[in-house]
DNA sequence: ATTGGCACTCCAGTCATGCGAGTGCCAGCT
DNA sequence: AGCTGGCACTCGCATGACTGGAGTGCCAAT
């Protein structure tokens, strides 16, 4: 059994090793802890530290490495959170305040996030399935093209060109967009995909006079409303990965592949089991399904006006947990905080 | 001065070198290529070309490797484009076929050649500024938001969420809807935003009634047509960087941060002059002010609809200049050729 | 339970050595 | 004049032996 100050020997050699990247000795956890105690007790207590697969020795005869498992421990049990300076905070303000709609807020704050914590930086997009629609908007550009713009109210727009093959007048125009208004506007957007599909399997809902054209225009915004369902990634940093490739054993090739690919962040990002705090983290080797191994992610729960969603950083096992918890967690609250701000004051 | 052969030497060391990544000896060359001369022979041509700063060993008594320098030469002189096989083209054609607007084709673009190449991708988004403004509209969201519209007629669509602050009559939006289409309707992007520029300075112009609400609209038409004057690029295969990383000496970083900033590949591409055929190409040196001393890029002219813009790749200066050459002008030809159809067609 | 001491292991650096690939140069040949 | 074979020479690189140092595990003593 592993003593309490066994887990502080734990704590200094996690603490230690992401500072010096060595491997850390009994001797110098002495020297940089005042534990108290001489290098021969910490030896017994890395003894038993290693029989539970905490830390692991490199070679026969040298200083301890974290396993995986240790700094799952040490993160779930020893971390304490870091609080940022006044000038993290500020910088947090500076780099989100006088954003503009959605999209600019999340590209802001990826970039704030990557520039504090110095890894890469990935935010979720609040999930639109829940999102309701509140616009439908059709706008005709000649020669057969419409323009079909849709509007949630998450502040999110989205516009799809299509090319119906012929222009309407304004009545028939009208016509078709009171149609698509009634069957949308007010649903939720997974509703309202039910509900286009309805309207295409059922024969006797087709406009005889322009069966061709709003089929069409219904086809287009069930495209667009099935991109609404598909999350998406916002990231920055990716080139931070180059600068700390020491710290991956093998090559990055997978993580820049991840990173490009968006699909397996977004499942990892989603399975992370989140804390009472809303934090979540995921260390090298749980990640390995994602093909992962090597590689740690730090993420916190945001509040997008109810739809929740991810904000986090992407870096090598090795990294520093406190500092990016607390990062990422004061990233969160802020954004939380400017999503509902903006909602309110619009 | 170098002989004939001495340049057809350099072609084999330029070849052979980027093949196997190890620097070419005389022996080594007589036995891969059918000179019918000995290797003191060759060795004799290759001090030439050493004179002359073409190839260099990297230790006293080790093959030679080009210099950028031998590279340009090989480009400009020796390389004969390898044609695609017919596999290729069909590849080329099953990416791109039955893409949709703009963004899509660039996008499916920069897959396919990211995909051909095993390099990095990019392409230029078409320049807006000599595109011209085929519809502005305004759809109102209520609460006072309101969404402002774009399109060009290079098939560009965007659109703008602003806070105006009050929502409008049907009459007064017509009027206003009216006002900013005289102002730019059949104009260039480049006339549209100096016009706008007049009226906002133009006090005589306000409408004395919306004044503010007005103004807040032609501000965000301008702030619109500002990104519109920007160039854009879109990208793909980042992450062959990692897998290449053995051909550039120092880090990746620098690299890396280029594709993030975009900025500075933006000004090489635009940069970069054509040949006769439309093709460029960048070797090593030649970029270092753009902090890409190791990187070449292979780059071939499109022509969107009148307007010039540039897809290519950039990878390690010791690259595959036949074939990336051959494959970005294949590319950048069925790219044409798309957009064109696309144009015809709606 | 903690400690000092001690033997042991293994990494990392240094040096000497040998081998092989490749060059430069020269004298001779066509 | 150009080409060739031959030969001495230079390095890079791999190998192996040796050493110093850091760190461990264990044990007897406190």
């Amino acid at each position: 059994m592993v003593s309490e100050r066994g887990l502080q020997v734990l704590r200094a050699i996690v603490q230690d090793y992401v500072d010096t990247r060595e491997p850390v000795g009994s001797k110098a956890i002495v020297e940089r802890h005042a534990f108290g105690v001489s290098a021969a007790t910490i030896r017994n207590d890395m003894a038993l530290l290693e029989d539970e697969e905490l830390i692991v020795a490199p070679h026969t005869s040298s200083g301890r490495v974290p396993t995986d498992k240790g700094y799952r421990v040490f993160v779930d049990h020893l971390a304490e959170l870091r609080p940022l300076s006044p000038a993290q905070r500020a910088a947090i303000a500076s780099f989100l305040d006088g954003s503009g709609d959605l999209d600019d807020v999340l590209v802001r704050t990826v970039r704030a996030l990557t520039q504090l914590t110095g890894q890469v930086a990935i935010v979720q997009y609040p999930s639109f399935a829940r999102a309701t629609i509140t616009h439908v908007e059709l706008v005709q550009l000649g020669g057969g093209r419409m323009l079909v713009i849709l509007v949630t109210d998450t502040g999110r727009v989205s516009q799809r060109l299509t090319f119906v093959g012929e222009d309407f007048d304004d009545a028939d125009l009208a016509h078709i967009r009171a149609g698509l208004g009634t069957l949308l506007v007010g649903r939720p957007v997974r509703e309202g995909l039910q509900r286009i599909a309805e309207r295409l399997d059922d024969p006797d809902a087709q406009a005889p006079a322009h069966e061709r054209a709003t089929d069409e225009i219904v086809r287009a915004v069930a495209e667009e409303l099935e991109e609404f369902r598909q999350d998406k990634l916002v990231m920055a940093g990716s080139a931070n990965l180059a600068r700390r490739e020491s710290d991956f054993r093998g090559s990055i090739y997978p993580l820049l592949e991840a990173i490009e690919e968006q699909v397996t962040l977004l499942r990892l990002m989603g399975e992370m089991v989140a804390d009472e705090q809303g934090l979540a983290a995921s260390i090298g080797r749980e990640n390995e399904a994602f093909g992962l191994g090597e590689a740690s992610v730090v993420a916190s729960d945001y509040d997008a006006t109810g739809s929740l969603a991810r904000v986090g950083v992407l870096g090598p096992t090795r990294m520093d947990y406190p500092t990016n918890l607390a990062t990422v967690r004061a990233v969160a609250r802020y954004l939380t905080r400017m999503l509902e701000q903006d909602d309110s004051s619009r």
